[in-house]
Order: C-alpha cells, then structure tokens, then sequence
DNA sequence: AAGTGGTCTAGACCACGTC
DNA sequence: ACGTGGTCTAGACCACTTC
C-alpha cells in the first residue's frame, strides 16, 4: 500500500530552496554561493544532491561554476546577455552587436493586447520603450518594448539605457529572464521603418515577436523587433 | 609531476564506445539498449558512470529512457521530427505539421557553393530533392534539399518521399540528424515563388537557410526553405 | 516477484586555481 | 598547501513496469 501521490525528490525540494534565495538576491551577480560541502551541509543533504541541484541551474544559465574556484550567480553582462538573446548575424558567419540610436521610454496604462500578452490585471500599468539599433553604425532594428510596470519602478528615469536591457534588469530591478519565446515572420516594410532605419518601403523586414519570462515563472517583457533583411540574418541552432 | 596534457575523463571514453555501437546500428531504432547494470558490467565502470552516458545521450536526444521499461534508441518518428525542426505556426499558437504537394528528385554532380557548405571532395556527388509542402491543405512552403549522395545511395529510387526527411535518414541510411545551423531572413517573393506556392510577387516570405549535422559529426543535408508569411511565424524558444 | 531506471548517500581521488 | 569543483565508485533504497 504505497500511494505516493505526488513524490517530489528531493533535489527538487533543494532545487525550490536555492532559487528562492537566489532570486531574493542572497547573492549579488558575479558573487560566489558557498562551496557543494557547506550547502550540502547547510541543507543537510549529500554532497551529490546539492550537485544536482547547482549543476541544473548551470544548465539554466542561472550559475556558473569554475574548477578550483567555487559556484557563481551568472552575471548578465552584457556580451553574454547579446549573444544569448540576441541573434542576428551576416549571412554565413558573424555575429553581431548592435549600439544605440534613438530611444523613448513612457509609462502608462496597459492596453487590451498587453495584458493579455503578459498576464496583467485590468488596471496594471506598463513601461513602453522604443528605440532605434545601429549594426555597424547603420540604423537597422526598430525595437518596441513594453514591461510590467510594477517589476520595473523608476526605469523611466533611468536617462541612457544599456546596450543589453536584459542585464538592466537583472542588476537594478532583480529580474533574471531565463526563457524567450519568439514567433518570427517576414513583412514589407512601412512608411515608419522608412524613417527609422532606411528601408525603402515595400523592401522586406524581419519581425521578430518575443515573449520574455523571468525565474520565478512570469512574464515580464513582450518585444517587437523589426529588422531589414539586406545582408542581415537571424542565426540560430536547434539541437 | 602531473602533466596530465590530455586528460579526458572516463565517462569521455565510454561515451565514444556507446556512440560508435549505436552509429553501427548494434540496435535498431526503438530496440533496448543493456540495462545499466549489464553495460556497466560489460564496460568496466560503474553505474553512475554509465549513467552519466545514457544521460547525456538522452539529452541529446538520441536514446530516451523509461523509468521501469529501459533505455531505448530514440525513434525519429515523423511527429516527433517533425515537432523538433519543423517550426512553423500559426501566430500566437498552433504548431502546424506540412503535408506533400509536389516533389523531385535527382542525381547530380556537386557545385562549388555546395561543396563549400557540405565539405564535400572536388568530385563529389549529391542528391538534389525539390518539393513543395502544404499547409491545411494550402501551397505554403517551397524546398530545395541538397544531400550528400554518398551516404544516400538510392534515395532517387524511392518514389514517394515521406513528410519528414529525418526518419527517413534515419531508417533507411543510418544517418541521425542532431543538429541543426539556420539562419533566417526576409526577402520578397519571386515569379517562382508565385508559381509554386501562389503568393503574390513582391510579397514577403520567410527564407530559411539549414545545414544539418548528424551522429558522428558531419554536415548532410543543406535546405533552402521559402515559406509564405501571411498568417504563418517561425516559433521558438530560447533558454 | 523480478527487473528497470531514478534517487540518495558516503567516501575517495583528481584537476584546477590561489595563496 | 589548501579549497574548490569534477570524476568515479559501491551500495542502498525507491518508483515504475511487466509478468
């Protein structure tokens, strides 16, 4: 008679108990957590389940572990933080960066498609940030970019945003985005991507439509990205 | 004095050996591998180091494990390929699976961007398959398949080519596709385009350029996919 | 009941980085 | 020399499937 309706092992319970004081910012970015031992220790468990635990959050790209060194909270610098969400390359090869041109950041009430995208009760207010990208130099990405006001308090102040928001709100606002999810299509371009980034209009734009979650499963970001498709690609590898 | 120049640890080693067995086809897909204990047994290692194995082979999708019944060879199903690379859905939701329109398929001599991208000898040969998929019964998608013809000897012989490809590689050829390198664009559509999959000329389709690696390291396959763009996205999610 | 993968432990040793 | 993560082992027990 063993009904065990819901087993939960155990390095799932420890894997509960490190996020949340990871995502309660016990630890800062780039600082080291205590070695295997002492957590194991602390948690009283093996060593060998605390592995399991540090080594699926590794995985997550929430850690970083070095030989010899110790365990670390991944920092989302920014370089990490383009190459890992950022995608856009030349054709056949190199990745690229993008730098800032313009932008332009608001708050205000969330609308009908926003909640809904993001999961926000009715009266839930939001930042919305739009901007023009440069690749080398040359204006390429129109971006829009609309937040869950209530994880973001005071972004609208902030003068210069970062090249990578991502590392933005991770380092001031205590937001980890661990998932993106993307639906891309291709479109002709219009008379506002003509004056933003060049294209003639009619010419063909990538559009890319992102959905942003953060560790403590949320949604916090939803981003539309057009880009112009000269000599320019989205470079991504399924496994 | 410990040089240890080229240290490769154990699990290293006998992840080569399982590898080369399943590359040989010693299983057929969907046949049980030894249990843990026995290939252990068999190997001169642990359980754990094993495990560690099949682990990391389950991760990659070549074997699958079930708790009680044991560890298989993965079947490329057609659902299952097709869920893993094929990406296209309707927006904000239902992934689609392509059905075939028309197809053609021959032999020929292979030209130098080919070559280039397949890695193949100044001599080499490939097989080139043309079709067209549809999508709820609709003209959608326009394909063009290069594959290196040595390790698909005979395929121009099949005549009615199955939904997905990969099952078929693997099935008849023994060849595994784990990986695959794409990079997506924006363009316009051509005359052909509005022949082969009706859309207007001028307008935007997604363009999907896929190298595929298989098993034992080697690039196989290169695609070109067009894909209209109107009520259609590319759907993926980044972690 | 028997066999499989999944979990968990305790302990040993190794490679790496730092002091 | 010391502490860290990385590897490897041996053994126990658990949950799941099949007979």
């Amino acid at each position: 008679m063993n009904e065990t309706p819901g087993f939960r092992p155990l390095y799932r319970q420890v894997y509960e108990i490190v996020v949340r004081r990871v995502v309660q910012g016990e630890w800062r970015p780039g600082e080291a957590l205590p070695s295997e031992q002492n957590l194991a220790r602390e948690l009283g468990v093996s060593q060998g389940t605390i592995r399991k635990v540090l080594d699926a959050l590794t995985a997550e790209k929430v850690l970083v572990r070095h030989q010899g060194k110790g365990t670390f909270i991944a920092e989302n610098t920014q370089e990490r933080a383009q190459f890992r969400f950022f995608r856009m390359a030349r054709p056949g090869g190199k990745r690229l960066s993008p730098t800032l041109g313009s932008e332009n950041v608001r708050v205000r009430a969330a609308r009908a498609p926003e909640r809904e995208r993001l999961e926000l009760a009715r009266e839930a207010r939001v930042v919305e940030i739009s901007r023009v990208r440069l690749l080398d130099g040359v204006p390429a990405i129109r971006e829009l970019i609309v937040l869950a006001a209530d994880l973001f308090a005071g972004i609208e102040k902030i003068t210069e945003l970062p090249n990578s928001l991502y590392s933005l709100y991770q380092a001031k606002f205590g937001v980890t985005i661990v998932t993106t999810h993307e639906e891309l299509s291709a479109q002709l371009a219009t008379a506002d991507d003509h004056r933003q980034i060049g294209v003639d209009i009619g010419s063909p734009v990538l559009v890319i439509d992102r959905l942003a979650v953060c560790l403590p499963e949320r949604k916090v970001e939803w981003r539309l990205s057009r880009v112009r498709s000269d000599n320019l690609v989205y470079a991504i590898t399924l496994t």
